[in-house]
DNA sequence: AACTCGGGGTC
DNA sequence: GACCCAGAGTT
């Protein structure tokens, strides 16, 4: 990891928002892009919303960059500084008990522990625990840490960011969702659900609705038409009109005085808990944005290369 | 406490 | 396909 030893507060913040919901390999270019464009808090501060959605595009879960961008804004103003305790980074847009437990205890040396998935599945299989609430898991980790690096008490001399990220590494390597490797676990012997990792902790239920969607590509001589997406569903990127449920595609043309359009092919696109089957139709209308010049979902990117694919088709 | 929010790797 | 990822905000 590129982030590894750091020590700027910055970074760190930086790379813990990365890797919320996200996987190392996955965040890792993200990173070095963002900070070659925003390499300090005042930078991103002083940057529009779009141009820092243009290097989130493609990752997820945009409220992080948007909660990072107004996080950015206003501690610029307040002097450019990080606050340096755990309880005052929890106050932070788009920082929750992770994030701010991150970055207390990995920048500033506060010893609070994390509970990521990671450190979640390693206590549940400790303690043999099926269901146990966040509560009761973020205070087991702080009693282990606190028996661990107690000093008086023989404890380990470790930076207590880096005993954050031990156990993390842990789950991540070893104390993995299926198939552990509790063989080579340095502390099987005192695992309460070796017997049976895979019991613990129980998987949660998740349901992903179908849902179906209409997108409306109106392309021009110039370009094509994209609008601003807003609220929280892709908010800040652009895409294309897009309706859902019965009447959609009416709806759709009717918001631009089209008698009809095109069907060019169908886009199926998996959401956390949403599965779309997209038909995208195709008009002919002035049109004139360059969707390589605005942030863009996967999603839209994919209706993108739909229409690409079919150009000559189409024109 | 239960939903909602992206996208992708892994089994 | 199902699961889950170095989670947070809203309801």
């Amino acid at each position: 990891m590129p982030w590894r030893g750091e020590t700027d507060p910055y970074r760190i913040l930086l790379s813990e928002v990365l890797l919320q919901q996200t996987r190392v390999d996955q965040a890792i270019p993200y990173y070095r892009r963002f900070l070659a464009e925003f390499p300090t808090l005042e930078a991103l501060g002083q940057a529009d919303l779009e141009a820092v959605l243009e290097v989130w595009q493609g990752l997820g879960y945009y409220a992080r960059a948007r909660n990072l961008h107004k996080l950015a804004q206003a501690l610029s103003r307040a002097g450019g500084q990080l606050p340096r305790t755990y309880h005052e980074l929890l106050q932070l847009p788009g920082l929750g008990p992770y994030t701010a437990a991150a970055v207390a205890s990995m920048a500033f040396g506060e010893r609070v522990a994390v509970v990521d998935g990671n450190v979640r599945r390693v206590i549940a299989r400790w303690m043999a625990w099926q269901n146990p609430s966040p509560k009761q898991v973020q205070d087991e980790a702080d009693e282990l840490m606190a028996v661990v690096l107690s000093p008086t008490g023989g404890g380990l001399e470790v930076f207590p960011g880096d005993w954050n990220q031990a156990l993390m590494e842990l789950g991540a390597t070893v104390c993995i969702p299926k198939n552990p490797r509790c063989g080579g676990c340095p502390v099987a012997q005192f695992c309460q659900g070796k017997t049976s990792p895979e019991r613990y902790p129980a998987a949660k239920q998740r349901l992903q609705k179908p849902v179906e969607v209409v997108a409306l590509v109106l392309v021009g001589p110039q370009g094509v038409h994209l609008e601003l997406r807003e609220g929280r569903i892709l908010g800040g990127l652009w895409g294309f009109p897009m309706e859902e449920g019965a009447g959609a595609l009416p709806r759709l043309l009717g918001r631009f005085g089209l008698e009809a359009a095109e069907l060019v092919g169908t886009v199926r696109h998996a959401f956390t808990h949403r599965k779309l089957r997209v038909q995208v139709y195709w008009a002919n209308k002035d049109a004139r944005e360059q969707p390589e010049n605005r942030p863009l979902s996967r999603l839209d990117r994919k209706i993108l290369e739909l229409i690409q694919s079919q150009r000559n088709a189409l024109l």
